[in-house]
RNA sequence: GGAGAGGUUCCCGAGUGGUCAAAGGGGGCAGACUGUAAAUCUGUUAGCUCAGCUUUCGAAGGUCCGAAUCCUUCUCUCUCCA
């Protein structure tokens, strides 16, 4: 049941960096890869068409939201997600669990599960770790990921042990369930690794999961509101816990150097929200940094976003129209640069890949980075 | 020509003697956003040598300890009637 998926095709030569090819039920992903987040089966602002169309062949789905809505009744009828929403790629869906971490106040967890309210219409209901399992395969996900407790920064050791202690029994409930399912369940479903901000507790939690039947893991809880330095030290030092034979996920970054630092530790997958919410919000990827369209510097700048950028955007449009459309509120502007800023980060782990390749990636990210973190249009203040 | 209403800080618009540099919108300017309760949210928006001081509510005078608020004149706008 737990073929290989993940092949690794190269190692970088000065870093822990890797490319590899995942194989999964529509298609092949090369890796390291970005993962446009498409919450409720639709990347927000863009045509699905346009999302593969530059490249990208795995998108995230989410449990939690398109269990509430459409709801397993129209899911199962279209015969899961893809043929609903009419993508033909790879869907990766998130089991919620951070949906659940994020609604303080409206859930309750137990060791039986999550009772949670839903922010819709706060009607109440109940995730358990087999039921996340069924419900995604009803989605008919190609990477499902198993229900785990999320937890904040600055919590006690002890809550940080509760927590992963409860992911893991509710990793091996979920594995149980998946292999109740049997052949019926196409998908392969991942391990989430946790422990919070304590190396004892990452390194247990990466130990416990790497010994189980996942054939591939994930690290959650990171990207939760600690600082870089933070993140850095517990990214490097749990997945350096991890199996090499398994790919690895990152789950929820998405700055061009949080997924350099991913990158360069041996992280094959990663997805993030920041890249269209910052483009619906205004803001661009460059590699002088992140571009506020509607400021006033912009309003004569006849030229494209990024030189040389193949998308819409880039291509037909310059910056002080991408102005113009933002400060109207029209929502043509929210579509381009979406496509913008996924255009760009694929291109920059396309770029990524190939100095993997040539065993350059620790010259790319430093070069890369001394431009883009200089940030040449932040304000003065 | 007659009757009435009114001119408030970039705009609209509250405010009818001190607690008003003046509510609230809008616009402008800036900031944030990282497994999407987000095409969202936050800050700021007279000037200065920003504690404090100076100028500001159509204009000019006046009353008062004190005026965007009261009085006089002027001016402009709108509505209705001729």
């Amino acid at each position: 049941m737990n073929e290989r998926i993940f092949q690794t095709t190269h190692r970088d030569a000065g870093s822990k960096a890797r490319t590899g090819v995942l194989s999964l039920g529509h298609g092949d992903v090369v890796t390291p890869a970005f993962m446009p987040v498409g919450t409720n089966g639709t990347v927000k602002g863009i045509y699905h068409e346009k999302v593969a169309r530059m490249g990208y062949n795995l998108i995230l789905g989410n449990t939690f939201h398109l269990y509430l809505r459409p709801g397993l009744e129209v899911l199962s009828r279209y015969s899961g997600l893809h043929r609903f929403s009419h993508w033909n790629g790879n869907i990766l869906t998130d089991s919620g669990g951070f949906q659940i971490f994020s609604l303080p106040g409206l859930r309750r967890i137990t060791q039986e599960g999550a009772h949670f309210q839903s922010p819709i219409d706060g009607s109440r209901h109940f995730f358990s770790p087999e039921k996340v399992v069924d419900i995604q395969h009803v989605i008919g996900s190609d990477i499902a990921m198993v229900l785990d407790w999320c937890t904040p920064p600055d919590i006690e050791h002890g809550e940080a042990v509760k927590a992963w202690k409860m992911t893991y029994d509710w990793a091996k409930r979920s594995l149980a369930r998946r292999n109740e399912l049997g052949e019926e369940f196409k998908g392969c479903l991942f391990g989430i690794v946790q422990g919070n901000f304590y190396k004892d507790l990452r390194k247990e939690s990466a130990q416990a999961l790497s010994e189980m039947d996942f054939p591939g893991l994930a690290i959650g809880g990171l990207s939760v509101g600690e600082k870089p330095e933070v993140f850095k030290e517990f990214l490097e030092y749990t997945a350096a816990q991890l199996p090499d034979e398994k790919p690895r996920y990152v789950m929820g970054i998405g700055s061009p150097d949080y997924l350099m630092e991913a990158m360069e530790n041996g992280i094959d997958l990663f997805d993030c929200v920041l890249a269209t919410r910052m483009a619906r919000n205004g803001t661009v990827f460059t590699d002088d940094g992140p571009l506020v369209l509607k400021r006033s510097f912009n309003e004569f700048d006849m030229g494209p976003i990024s030189e040389g950028c193949q998308c819409t955007a880039c291509r037909d449009y310059s910056r002080g129209y991408l102005r113009h459309l933002f400060k109207c509120g029209e929502m043509l502007g929210g579509m381009l640069a979406t496509e913008h800023n996924l255009a760009y980060l694929h291109d920059l782990v396309e770029k990524a890949r190939q100095a993997i390749r040539e065993d350059r990636f620790i010259e790319f990210k430093a070069g890369y980075l001394a431009r883009y973190m200089s940030n040449k249009y932040k304000s003065g203040k």
